[in-house]
DNA sequence: AATGAGCGTTGCACATCCCGCAACGCCCCG
DNA sequence: CGGGGCGTTGCGGGATGTGCAACGCTCATT
């Protein structure tokens, strides 16, 4: 639309694949050399172009610390709500949003069931994080070695008889979950409360937090509810795609409102 | 220095500090909207600027894969080489430079001594990498849980009696070469060869590359070797700002050229 | 249901600001 | 000493970005 900025603009990508120098940019811009002169200045000025001393230009930090800095104020939770009342709205149960944070995996965002019976859980409070369905999917997604120092570290409560006893059978859970790329806890935290979950993925592809629908099984059998796994991966994978600002848009209502 | 550009640029530090709608962006510009309007289409054009539901502006997934691709296209190598070289020029004796990969630490750069004794080492070839000072640099910085593991995998070679003797001792070293900054070997894998080596850090502060300075000491004494310790940090501090793509431009004939 | 405010969007005429040209300075190499 | 390559500068013409005003839309209010 803006000529001028569309082709400063081009640069960045131009520069990303390695280093230029001021003639071999104006080529393949197909600009004057003086023109792309003008804008490296500016994108200079900007710190978004570095020049090392052979002249030739390259990506400058200020890339770098703005990517970082707009992830640091990306709130998943700004984010993910509208998706999560939606799903909420949609299934009449409960939806939860967690997130991993130094050991620990801690609820951030919960909408509640329509139904009268609701299951005990608070905003800001840490997951029983060897059964429940979102601390899977969170520990799933770490570096080999942490994962395996946090399963290590961890107790492991008999909530129930199906909650996970040991170390190793969480590993290895958590490798069928990792290889899934969905989780549930069956009873593992209280005998009648089934989950089903989903993990929401940044730009980089790492997992940044896990939503899941809970229900008793008063109102939904586990087989009920594990039909609604697709309606649950799509909207995680539909928060995925606004957190990490794709350019695909396809249009959230889609997801957010539709069957 | 070009107006359009400039203006367009301006608004990447602004949205990286959270969301804004049309009007917020215009008024911080001191533009017209429909002139902000136009910016943003082009911005957004380009991924760099992301359009969240409700409407508002966010930096955008390109400007993450733009910082990644330059990441990854950035060749350490090429960007050491030349103070690698000018430290050679300097000191006289033979300079490393290895980078950590998969459990493996690996020279990458060498720049021969002057004097006829030389150490024998190659590019590509793995460190002895319980006591080499680059091995213990690259290790120092890992994660505190995949450090553990890889100490604890490790095997401990008696090369000599100075060598790293078990994890407990490698570990220990790790963490003081962690606090200081820097690191030796002191005939820990051939008795008469010295090193010091100091780390390379990348845009996020993280350990990148270790570059280190040896020599034997029938050339110069151990004391002798460490009083160049200013200089081999000071080098690598210098190729960290010009890999970091620091905007602190800091005239890098300084230190490459200068006593 | 009607009204009005707030916001994003559009078309247009003006003049600003960007473009390409050509010439200059510099460094390196023959 | 002379030539080629590269980055840099000043300048006039004109394409291009700019601000204005008006429109349409959504949403909250009466």
């Amino acid at each position: 639309m803006s000529q001028t900025v569309d082709r400063a603009l081009s640069i960045l990508p131009l520069l990303a694949q390695g280093p230029a120098d001021l003639g071999q940019v104006a080529e393949r811009l197909g600009v004057h050399k003086s023109t792309a002169l003008r804008l490296l200045r500016t994108l200079h000025e900007h710190g978004l172009v570095h020049r090392q001393q052979d002249q030739r230009y390259r990506l400058g930090a200020r890339l770098f610390a703005l990517a970082q800095e707009a992830v640091e104020n990306l709130d998943v939770r700004d984010i993910a709500h509208p998706y999560l009342a939606a799903l909420n709205e949609r299934t009449g149960h409960t939806v939860h949003l967690a997130v991993y944070e130094e050991g620990e995996v801690v609820y951030i965002d919960k909408v509640e069931s329509r139904y009268p019976v609701r299951m005990y859980s608070r905003i800001g409070k840490p997951v029983a994080i060897t059964v429940a369905a979102v601390a899977k999917l969170l520990l799933a997604d770490l570096p080999e070695p942490e994962r395996r120092a946090v399963a290590a570290r961890l107790d492991y409560p008999p909530y129930t008889p199906r909650s996970t006893p040991n170390a190793a059978a969480f590993l290895k859970e958590l490798a069928t979950v990792r290889e899934q790329g969905w989780a549930t806890d069956l009873g593992g935290h209280e005998e009648s409360i089934n989950c089903v979950g989903a993990p929401i993925r940044g730009a980089d592809g790492r997992v940044v937090a896990a939503m899941s629908v809970s229900a008793p099984n008063v109102v939904v059998t586990a087989e009920e509810l594990l039909a609604l796994l697709p309606q649950v991966r799509s909207t995680a994978e539909a928060i995925s795609r606004e957190y990490s600002g794709s350019p695909a848009v396809s249009d959230a209502k889609d997801v957010k409102d539709s069957a």
